[in-house]
DNA sequence: CGAACCGGGTTCTGCCATCAGA
DNA sequence: TCTGATGGCAGAACCCGGTTCG
């Protein structure tokens, strides 16, 4: 992982950014009106009522290898505009490194990408160069999601957005992971990058925290997807744990800034509806209340399974002969899927290993620890 | 030394609704 | 009325290994 000197290389950015634009403006604005004029296309005559499609942009598109079908579905607009700049998107792409096919691709999934000026794309890349260290590594962003580098024509607000995430004092690293896997984060208009973090300390302070901005970070940090989920969902996760934990405040808070920051961006009406069956199933096996919460507080990871998963994984580990009491004192062996708990009890039911003696945490081990205690066990069973 | 604890890494887009401005 | 910008939504687990404990 490239992780960039992030920190360092952002500290500079505005004063840079500021002074670049004056400079850029001019040559930039060249450039751009050059290529233009070359690449641009344009339909045959004025705007017309019926907003007639763009003849010439449909054919470069196709030449291109756009799918138009599918850019068609996602954005009619674009192929009523009068001025397109898709020739200079993929010249630009190119010359960073992306393929025919990646750019095609790019194109078909957000064709409001050719909308964007030379000048704006180069901005753009530049403030995106600055979190990392290669081109290829924001062309496989863009491959994945065209959307989130593309969504927005505010470059101004990338940037404030970039200082304001950085003012969280995240570790450069969970910043690089933040714009690699959450890039929809940056295009999130500050304002609201800025309700979602003092949601955060709100939580934080309404359960008695005294610490919200370190709070909020922890979360951040354990789960970077927080940024892109609504205030709503958040909220309503942080509730649903709350009313049926029933716990303190601060066990509340403990449970949050751990393990249970995971589960935060859980669709809140399918963390309700897991949370029942998880409350069923466990009912029926003979738990209690409090033991269902114990295991719920212990490992909230649970309440990520859907029935299918979470009964499958249950039922595979009672049939292999492991008590409830177990799996409630030892929940983690839940993590593995089923194939690989039921691969593993059957390789234990072949030395002879006895789970009752020895308990079960040997299913909730690496394949590499699981392999190795296996020949052990296998050699001992030699002697 | 092995067991147990603990936390970290991977992963998340593509579509829809709404609103403001042209 | 059309378009672009923006916010929000559904969807759904698994694996590894460092460190501490006994």
């Amino acid at each position: 992982m490239a992780a960039v000197p992030a920190v360092r290389a952002l500290h500079g950015l505005h004063q840079s950014f500021v002074l670049q634009q004056s400079f850029r403006l001019v040559s930039l604005q060249l450039t751009s009106t050059c290529l233009s004029r070359r690449l641009c296309s344009a339909a045959n005559g004025p705007k017309l009522p019926q907003n007639p499609e763009n003849e010439s942009l449909l054919e470069n598109l196709n030449l291109m290898g756009v799918d138009i079908r599918t850019a068609h579905q996602r954005q009619p607009g674009v192929f009523r505009r009068l001025f397109t700049n898709e020739k200079v998107l993929a010249q630009f792409l190119k010359e960073k490194g992306a393929s025919c096919k990646v750019i095609a691709s790019i194109v078909s999934r957000f064709p409001r990408s050719i909308t964007r000026s030379l000048d704006h794309l180069e901005q753009r890349w530049q403030l995106w160069r600055n979190v990392f260290s290669t081109d290829a590594e924001i062309i496989s962003i863009l491959e994945r999601s065209p959307e989130s580098f593309f969504r927005s024509s505010d470059n101004e607000n990338l940037q404030k957005n970039i200082a304001f995430l950085m003012s969280l004092s995240l570790s450069s690293k969970v910043f690089h992971r933040l714009m690699t896997k959450a890039p929809r984060t940056f295009s999130n208009s500050v304002a609201l990058n800025k309700q979602k973090v003092e949601l955060l300390e709100d939580i934080c302070l309404q359960l008695g925290g005294k610490n919200p901005q370190q709070f909020a970070k922890t979360i951040i940090t354990k789960n970077i997807y927080v940024l892109i989920m609504s205030d709503k969902r958040i909220q309503s996760n942080v509730d649903t744990l709350k009313d049926f934990l029933k716990l303190s405040d601060s066990a509340l808070l403990d449970l949050l800034e751990g393990r249970g920051a995971y589960i935060l961006d859980l669709s809140s009406e399918y963390l309700k509806r897991n949370l029942k069956t998880f409350e069923q199933k466990m009912f029926l096996l003979g738990c209690d209340d409090d033991e269902i919460k114990k295991m719920i507080t212990k490992y909230p990871e649970v309440l990520d399974f859907g029935p299918t998963t979470l009964n499958a994984k249950l039922d595979c580990l009672l049939n292999g002969g492991i008590t409830i009491k177990q799996i409630l004192e030892k929940p983690k062996v839940l993590d593995f899927r089923v194939q690989i708990i039921a691969e593993r009890l059957e390789q234990l039911q072949t030395v002879g290993y006895d789970l009752k003696q020895n308990g079960i945490h040997i299913l909730d081990s690496s394949q590499k620890r699981f392999l190795e205690k296996m020949n052990k066990l296998s050699a001992f069973n030699r002697k």
